[in-house]
DNA sequence: CGCGTTACGGTTGAT
DNA sequence: GGATCAACCGTAACG
């Protein structure tokens, strides 16, 4: 982890040519959020947040289809690294959903070593864990999906609303 | 040319 | 109520 110990990591970029314009290129789209951007394959995403749930379901029908992952990515002009990231979390956890963003640890508290040591969970309790982190890795997405996009509505909503809020305290001209 | 990997800037949400 | 912090996000670029 001590990237920036000695010298540029091989992976550091010699010019920080990837910051988005911030204001002066027409990067920024309208859109009722205010915070879409556009990526070099022309299609839209919001910096810092999730790919729609559609599209991702889309990534993932279209490779269970055996189109590749490039021409997916041209497709739905998604970056590359995003459909590979996509895919292969796909693959290990069964699951199109993204990775719960934010919110901290469950805090647990400092266990002693003895403490730990004692703590020996039953196997039935580990199953039941197991099978709720990975919800059965089967066929399984179809009951999210319902479920993600319910949630979606209901967030969009939200955001709507704070998006207006926003404005309206914003522009208040 | 395809794709795995990763730095970066960003957002989120529990503490 | 705000501040802090660690998680994840997608893009862009390297290899």
């Amino acid at each position: 982890m001590t990237a920036l110990a000695g010298g540029i990591p091989r992976m550091m970029r010699p010019n920080p040519h990837q910051n988005y314009p911030r204001g002066g290129y027409s990067l920024e789209v309208s859109t009722p959020l205010g915070q879409g951007r556009v990526n070099q394959l022309g299609g839209m995403f919001i910096n810092g947040r999730p790919l729609p749930n559609h599209i991702r379901h889309k990534i993932v029908e279209m490779a269970h289809h055996g189109i590749r992952p490039c021409v997916i990515s041209r497709q739905l002009r998604v970056s590359h690294g995003c459909v590979s990231k996509i895919l292969c979390r796909y693959q290990e956890t069964g699951s199109i959903r993204p990775g719960s963003i934010g919110g901290s640890k469950p805090k647990v508290r400092a266990l002693e070593p003895d403490c730990i040591a004692a703590m020996s969970l039953s196997m039935s309790s580990i199953s039941r864990i197991m099978r709720c982190k990975f919800g059965g890795v089967g066929g399984e997405d179809e009951e999210d999906d319902d479920e993600i996009q319910k949630r979606e509505l209901e967030e969009n909503e939200r955001r709507a609303k704070h998006s207006i809020d926003g404005i309206l305290g914003d522009r208040c001209e």
